[in-house]
DNA sequence: CTTTATATTGAATATAAATTCAATGAATTA
DNA sequence: TAATTCATTGAATTTATATTCAATATAAAG
């Protein structure tokens, strides 16, 4: 059934675009002639593959929900080791596979105030803090993390990665950072 | 006069409600009936004081250029124990100043993509990474900071503390954090 | 080839938000 | 007190944006 293939190409390319300018300039100043024009198609297509505007935001949180949100690292692995690694994939992900990167980047800014109130409740249900303070705690009784609240120490760190992520999706120019810069952060 | 006063008091109050109001839930996602309504007055005599949203804004950016961009750190102080410092002050600004604090989250956001050009390149022009390269290469050499590309680092640690900023100014029980973890970043 | 189903379009409509405006009220001045 | 100026309001207007829809084109099935 090419036609059926096609139906579901057409899908991902909507979402694919809607993705990469949500995270380019944020959800209410992307207008859906935006969308429709980056795909590119008729605006009044889009709403053939997606209801409004709210479902194709919703559409990608629920992605973005099934995808490797939760951070859990086997015991074997180092902490330390764990969240450098996790950052390195992140941040080579941002050429080869621009998906993931701005899918973690939309996930972060859904769950901020002033966002559709059903896609934030949506991204707010999958917690990175939960499993990285669990990870902190270890690095902490390791002696490889400084001490402090594990809760506001993993808040700080997936709130700076954010930053520095949302930076390298609006500016092509910046550099990838060294992930060890950012777990240094958390280092004794 | 008091009747000049009254005036320039009002235009005070709209400007520190739109500031908060702009950080708290971002300048396209507040209606100007948000920021009436909050201050309080009608959305008609708000135009009465600034021509449009964009004028608002505007202004908003222009005393953000005024104020204490420029990160220059005198040359006996430390450049660890500069960043420190100016980051506990800021920090602690979040309570007692609430408006130093959001005007720094608000230049970070206006610099992105999406925002009214005008707006977005006044606030572009004030640099706080150029004046931090300096600081870095400083604490390169004197050795407490790591070796590595100035300029991404300096990015890196300025796109940290907005993400972090951001969530203490979307979530009110997020607890702060200690200047140090983020100077960390830097840290051999 | 004919029929049917579905994709596609772009203009029309509905909705939401920004902005204007005529009318009112309160303070200031003469 | 009367006249004048300016602050203030809320409804009307304009503009921007989301959404619908009737019409057309294209592909699949019989």
């Amino acid at each position: 059934m090419t036609r059926k293939e096609q139906k579901e190409e057409r899908r991902k390319a909507i979402l694919m675009t809607a993705l990469r300018l949500f995270v380019e300039r944020g959800y209410h100043d992307t207008k859906i002639t935006d969308i429709a024009e980056a795909v590119p198609m008729s605006t009044g297509l889009l709403f053939h593959y997606f209801g409004s505007k709210e479902e194709l935001l919703l559409e990608l949180v629920r992605m973005g929900c099934s995808g490797p949100g939760t951070v859990t690292a086997p015991d074997e692995i180092p902490p330390d080791a764990y969240l450098t690694g996790f950052l390195r994939n992140m941040f080579s992900f941002a050429k080869e596979q621009p998906w993931v990167f701005c899918m973690f980047v939309l996930m972060g800014q859904v769950r901020r105030p002033g966002m559709p109130e059903e896609a934030r409740k949506l991204a707010q249900s999958v917690d990175a803090v939960s499993p990285t303070v669990k990870l902190i705690k270890r690095g902490q009784k390791a002696g490889v993390f400084h001490s402090g609240d594990a809760v506001t120490m993993a808040t700080c760190f997936w709130c700076s990665v954010q930053g520095i992520m949302e930076q390298m999706a609006a500016d092509e120019r910046m550099k990838m950072p060294e992930p060890e810069w950012i777990v240094g952060m958390l280092r004794s």
